[in-house]
DNA sequence: AATGAATGAGAGTTCATTCAT
DNA sequence: AATGAATGAACTCTCATTCAT
């Protein structure tokens, strides 16, 4: 390896490490306040790193979003493709992607992946702009959908059951802020709500033979 | 009726009447765009009347905001309470509701109530500032919660749930953003869409003796 | 009398009825808040009448201002002439006017007139734009400084001081807001304050033969 | 000095040269047009700078305003300080004072300090909100009553005369707007003004030993 | 590459003034 | 004559983005 390209590869690996601290806390305050209260001085302060810089990341707030969900969705996508990849039953699979989905939530690691389907803010900003979020987001559509009709075929899960209606009450149980005032209000803990949740969607596709 | 009262009548009907239009191009400003996004500007530009104008209605954006919820929250919490009222079984009064609440999408008539759930943006506006709005929330959250328990006394739902997850995915599958994406590109309509979340939500709930 | 003589003179005193109350009121706010954060609405409100309406007796707010300002000048020039006509010296006339100058202050009823000297925002209104209001203080300026003249004729002020100076260092010492301050803070009674002000003031003018 | 603190000091120091503008620039459109006149739009065309930029040096335009007081308040106070300082007779250090704040007003460095006594709005921004200004504000008239106090035990002056009237006389004289009258109108100098108006002074508050 | 001061469009809000009733 | 709803220009302040250093 010559010097120039250790130089480079050394500049490189401290050019991404910034890049995910700079993710990282964004992730945060965009978790905490929201998109419009997520202010790109608050982000570069907490990095500790001049407003500019992060401008040289990323060309504009946007897209220093949509960067963090395509991280996120891509480690989502990860998991959900290892799942799959699994042995197990397809209502097996499915329950193991939702406790991977509220594990990420629990550990506040899916800050805005739910936003995209709830927030108007949002929305506009990833379904109608980028392509490449549309795409991650399709491929995970996708898979669980492959995973349901997979599900009906054996008579895991009800049949008559449109797919696509399916799919939009598994993101809903899975990805809703609800869990914040359960958990905060109710003592309940992510484990007990997963579990409940789990129990309600999965009765309810529930299909003969299973 | 004497001369003056007629026409304080009239200019008071004028004003309700421009009020509603206040609040109907502000609802629709708001389902678009979100709630940074929705501006006093356009507003008043949709009604075709000043920016001042609006101020003489509603004394800030906040407050313009909240009567909106507050409409909609009263007008469903009326049709809740209807509901309750009637003679039927506890799950045919929730199965009542959901088509309540799904009439109201359809019709573009629940714009924003999604928001209080889901927007990071409004959550703290509505719940944290403005009392009147908290407590027709918590309102509509007793009477379904009471259904919810009855429905659990008399075996119709299942009585290991907590009751306060039962409301929340009532909620998330009610008020979900989904719909509009299973309308648009599944070509679905609004009823088989009900139907549909209905039979997964009924059936994931169900108790022993339904 | 003819009935629409009558009549007409029955509207034109309720009219000058109006205007005193708007003009009262508006003294009021005026004092209170200043120019600034003197309001139309406010003045209405108080007199119980339309906003519109004020824009019948007056047709702006700085007209209105003028007019507060020429009702006082013209009382003060009044009482200003009644003691000149007097048999009095030239320095009682003064400590009269003084003495006449703190009674209205007392009482409230030279809400704005200190403000012709003091507020940077009352200056250019009175002095560059509408002309009567500039008549009426040269002639209030015009009479005192005869008297200051007078009284040096007769060697009671010093003839040394030019009187331009002593007539500013009057109105100085006249009108200033200080009296609020002391009467507020140092419970001095307006008639001490005159007292001691005008003990200062004769003392530093004084001339030879006094 | 390293080239780090070079940047560092020369970055400071530019950043004080504009801040000194900006404060320069205000204080010009303040004495210009009163408080609610000066608009942030004004100040930064004066300056040659961007609205925004101003923000950067001062948080709010009742912020500027402040820094302005601030700033003229501490240099007088600080020559006071010196007067005081000098070995001179309480009279003789009154004139001094006088002379200075003359000189402060004639080169137009004075520019909204009498406003602070005179000009309603200003009043309660400086008295009612922030304590800084009070104190400055309260130091100096503690010094200059202290001054007439020692006059008053030497018998330079009458200490018949509660010193709160004293001060109060003092501040109207030496900082009323007349002087622009009688500058402008009656050619008449700076240095003469304030002989004239020391004269009227320091003879209306003469002691029986002076 | 990194900085952070500077920018300026755009936001919400106010209020003197107008005018249809 | 009296009203008060409507107007819209002007205000203060914010913040994503740019760019000279």
């Amino acid at each position: 390896m010559q010097p120039v390209t250790a130089h480079r590869s050394l500049k490189e690996k401290q050019r991404q490490e910034r890049e995910a601290l700079i993710l990282q806390a964004a992730e945060e305050v965009l978790m905490e306040n929201g998109y419009y209260e997520m202010s790109m001085d608050e982000i570069a302060m907490r990095v500790g790193i001049a407003k500019g810089t992060v401008y040289l990341h990323f060309p504009s707030k946007e897209d220093l979003v949509i960067a963090i969900f395509e991280r996120d969705m891509q480690k989502l996508l990860q998991d959900v493709e290892t799942t799959i990849a699994s042995g197990l039953t397809a209502r097996a699979k499915m329950e193991a992607i939702l406790q991977v989905i509220y594990g990420k939530i629990f550990s506040k690691r899916i800050p805005l992946f739910y936003s995209m389907h709830n927030s108007s803010e949002l929305r506009r900003l990833f379904l109608e702009k980028k392509g490449s979020m549309r795409d991650l987001w399709e491929q995970l559509a996708a898979r669980i959908s492959s995973l349901l009709e997979e599900g009906k075929t054996v008579g895991e899960f009800d049949a008559t059951l449109p797919t696509a209606v399916m799919l939009s009450a598994f993101f809903c149980l899975a990805l809703s802020k609800n869990y914040e005032r359960l958990m905060a209000e109710g003592q309940m803990s992510a484990d007990e709500l997963v579990k409940h949740l789990g129990h309600i969607y999965f009765k309810g596709i529930k299909g003969d033979h299973s």
